[in-house]
DNA sequence: CTAATTTATTTTAGGCCTAAAATAATTTTC
DNA sequence: GAAAATTATTTTAGGCCTAAAATAAATTAG
């Protein structure tokens, strides 16, 4: 980070390893992080409802529905996008209401609700799926292939080390609760 | 990307440069990006409402006031926080309502609002501030000081192409309409 | 000076999202 | 095999968030 290079530093004893208590390098990281997300997210968002007349959520839960060919419980949805089952149901709803999705009770297992896109859900998905991969190329259009890579690798470390530092604390919570 | 890394592909036509319309590299990109704001903002929403009872929106619309020793308009804050102005009005009601912001109209121009802490918020956010630095920093523990550095900086390259490309879009639209 | 325009904020209508409680079906345990 | 525990989903209550319309104050144009 600008500064913590040493040759700029005033002052060594300023360095990030020899300040112990400091951690404003990965808060200003964090910071930043959310602004680029912030922005791609609200970017999609906007062009999504202009080009489309639909909202992200429905964008999403119709990209995992038209990755599986047998179809996808709620359960599994909301674990891959994040969310609350809750938040699947009403998702749902207002795709079912618009004959994007089906919705059937597992014949075996008669909790489970299986949800799929129908032919009109697919059709609509290709379509704007098509759009969003261009626009995503837009938004990254000043990075070049190299420096994709060294940002994808960097984020896998970070996904890895959040998993970590969540899971930590969740066990620490359990064995309090014990 | 590892599936363009030159040394492992099996077909070199497959290359990114000679693969015109394929942007697959940027949606992982862009997909694994999400997955870690998403990861910590889900995290730093858990902890908050734990530890102190408070909300993201909350702590973060309390986080501009703090930077400002004479207070902020509603505009520069839903400008700083990237959201809309109703947005902050409502947010604004509940932090008014437990005493933690002021509001007042400008002397000067009637139809500004001036938001502060009072004594009373800027006391509780100095003291979520300071756990909620921590909370990032063991997050981001698993990356050493120079992939923090390197991380920030592809992120800022990342946040200058975005800014760049939305603004092209909108140019775009404005004289589309003219 | 007054009407039209612009600017700052609030209100409204509606969708997204969560945690926690409720419901419903299945599996386990005795 | 019936009671208890578990699992999958939905419902409920409430906060966040937006776009668009409404309100209110200031500025500009004539």
């Amino acid at each position: 980070m600008e500064t913590t290079v040493p040759g700029l530093l005033l002052d060594r004893e300023t360095k990030a390893s020899e300040r112990p208590g400091d951690h404003k390098d990965e808060l200003r990281l964090w910071l930043r992080m959310l602004t680029c997300s912030t922005l791609i997210e609200t970017e999609i968002r906007n062009r999504l409802r202009e080009e489309f007349r639909t909202t992200l959520p429905r964008f999403d839960l119709m990209a995992q529905l038209d990755k599986s060919s047998t179809g996808m419980t709620v359960g599994e949805v909301s674990q891959r996008l994040m969310v609350s089952n809750g938040n699947v149901t009403a998702v749902v709803a207002g795709l079912l209401a618009d004959g994007l999705v089906d919705k059937r009770a597992a014949t075996q297992d008669r909790r489970v609700q299986v949800l799929t896109l129908t032919a009109q859900g697919r059709k609509a998905f290709k379509a704007m799926a098509e759009r969003h991969e261009g626009w995503i190329a837009e938004l990254f259009a000043g990075l070049d292939q190299p420096e994709i890579g060294q940002l994808f690798r960097l984020l896998g470390q970070t996904k890895t080390s959040l998993h970590r530092a969540i899971a930590a604390r969740a066990d620490g919570a359990a064995k309090g609760d014990a």
